[in-house]
DNA sequence: ATTATAGTTGCACATCTATGCAACTGTCTG
DNA sequence: CAGACAGTTGCATAGATGTGCAACTATAAT
């Protein structure tokens, strides 16, 4: 009775022919960092912000103008995804400029937003 | 003087050659749709649940007993990924048994951990 | 019907996070 | 140097979120 999985003749005959694909083995650091970048993707007006520098580098500006966003605001917003290495910055006159950190990103980004196109 | 792009000539030489790709068309509410997704990947401890289900279905209190947590807590945790449509749940007598929503959840979620795993 | 096991829900509380605005830094121009 | 434009940072506040615990529901067994 110590038993809490239902492996035993208490459960039903559901389990017996399930494939346990391996799991894969992921560690707590791992795992941390892994939520920590779902979280940073996890808002609306980030997610915007990337999908507009997935197809190109913008300056901050820019950003706000088209997103019709307070400037600050846009800065933030970047400063979170720039934490989580999401996004490059590189600064050119008086603009800076940012850009995917690499392409994964626009990979994660895309399957995100295909996801919730299919779906409902 | 309205510019807020650095598109003319104040503007560096940078961006001339760049290949501006199409950017994907988005709308406000897949938007905000794939951002609840994300957020609900944001977790350590929900990524967790995921993780274990990717292997295979499991029932609330295995899961509570492999991750060494309160059965209240777990059941709370699959229930904000049920509400994105991210695993589903069958009963099967006492037990209720949660497995990932589809196949394209794995892969989503697989991509983050990957990519936390590469960095760094 | 009573008891035990499995899960869910509700509530209170602490924590985090987003947001807006003002102040500051940095860069270029005149 | 002063002024204008581009970004960043700090701070206060409101809203969202995770957590723990207790109470409740559901299923099965005796």
């Amino acid at each position: 009775m110590s038993e809490n999985t239902p492996r035993d003749e208490d459960s039903p005959s559901c389990d017996a022919g399930d494939h346990d694909r391996q799991p894969i083995r992921v560690d707590d650091v791992t795992c941390q960092r892994a939520a920590a970048i779902f979280r940073a993707l996890g808002d609306p007006q980030r997610l915007r912000l990337l999908i507009m520098l997935e197809a190109r580098e913008c300056c901050v500006s820019e950003l706000a103008a088209v997103l019709d966003e307070p400037l600050p605001a846009v800065s933030q917003r970047l400063r979170v995804l720039k934490s989580e290495r999401l996004v490059s910055s590189r600064r050119e006159g008086k603009h800076v400029f940012y850009g995917l950190a690499d392409g994964h990103i626009s990979r994660l980004v895309t399957n995100g937003v295909m996801h919730a196109m299919e779906e409902s």
